[in-house]
DNA sequence: GACTATACGGAATCGGCGTTCCGGTTGTCA
DNA sequence: TGACAACCGGAACGCCGATTCCGTATAGTC
């Protein structure tokens, strides 16, 4: 039903604007976070806004498909960590890597954190593959008697989503540190769990 | 120097306004988050808008002067939770007590999650005591051997930052919910730790 | 080289929201 | 009761940033 259009191809030049957008918009929204706005995009891209809008309908889309591009970094990560034969450092040293990823990404963490339209994030990760991937490496590590039995794939991003949280706090203060939030986590998961979990 | 003014004392219906205006401003901001807007919160107190930059300056003032409310609970919670016979319980339970108040209240969780102006929510905490509090519930539970070794104070904010991050979620979606996030998280802080924090 | 569908730039528009201002009201004190 | 300072309401203002619009430029085609 979609057929490609049997007019003339993408111009080269729009492809290539589209690149220059999406890498403006990487690097403006890592920076300062989802404040950042269109015309800085536009102008650090070397186009006009009118171009950005071309390509991407609103400034929600936009940062769609930068988060879409951050689920797929965290998929491929995951699928390796389910190759590491330690599947509890392999779990643990996968949650690490994407806090590296998330941690240089200020319109990420407060897309995660501060959750606008959970809704959309949820289908973003569905669609890369990350909850089947979630899913995989929890079974792993309860299978193998590392994670604590009646942890959940939708553990993760619960944890990762408090740890972004901490990630966008100054880091000075308090000498704080995602790392040190995200370890805390991590023992918190590993068997043999010391409590129950609610629900 | 900031002597009573030697003319009239504050009149009976201004004090009554401002606690409207709190009162309001508490149901609002609890139930929209920081986006609820001032002509909502006076709205809703019966009053003007000008009524209530009288008493509060501006937004930020009146977020301010909740946040520090919340605190102020906090701490006092905090104090009971130090008369607790059993140093483990009293931890957990003053934590899971101060989440319950958070998460019925969407401007504080995303005053603590978002982050807005960090440092000051530091003064807040430190002025109304909580930063001591802190201090004083890790360091019976480390002494009591139930605390890891190396948790430290501020682990406390950082933590339940991340909760706050949970709270927000829609709760439906993932069956997630914050109490099962604070709970891995107080298991990973639980003596005796499994792995080394770092920092 | 001529032609046209596509793209482009960026000024102008539009809407939302915090904040200000001032004429009118009301508590308080003598 | 009168007078005045302290308050009040809420219309109007100003700023800011997303989004639109349209005249112009250009890649791709014949």
């Amino acid at each position: 039903m979609e057929a490609a259009s049997p007019t003339r191809a993408i111009r080269a030049d729009a492809r290539r604007n589209r690149e220059r957008v999406l890498e403006a918009a990487r690097a403006c929204f890592a920076e300062h976070g989802r404040i950042a706005q269109m015309d800085d995009v536009a102008r650090r891209a070397g186009v006009g806004v009118g171009t950005v809008y071309r390509h991407f309908p609103d400034k929600a889309s936009l940062l769609e498909a930068l988060v879409a591009e951050r689920f797929a970094q965290f998929t491929a990560l995951g699928r390796e960590a389910l190759e590491h034969e330690d599947p509890w450092e392999g779990f643990s040293a996968w949650l690490f890597a994407c806090g590296e990823l998330q941690a240089e990404d200020r319109a990420f963490c407060d897309s995660m954190a501060a959750g606008i339209e959970p809704e959309v994030v949820f289908e973003i990760a569905e669609r890369s593959g990350l909850h089947d991937v979630n899913q995989r490496v929890i079974d792993r590590g309860r299978r193998a008697g590392v994670i604590r039995k009646d942890a959940r794939p939708e553990d993760i991003p619960v944890i990762m989503g408090g740890v972004a949280a901490t990630a966008l706090s100054p880091k000075a203060k308090l000498g704080w540190g995602w790392r040190r939030h995200l370890a805390i986590a991590l023992d918190g998961m590993r068997a043999p769990a010391q409590s129950k979990l609610p629900d």
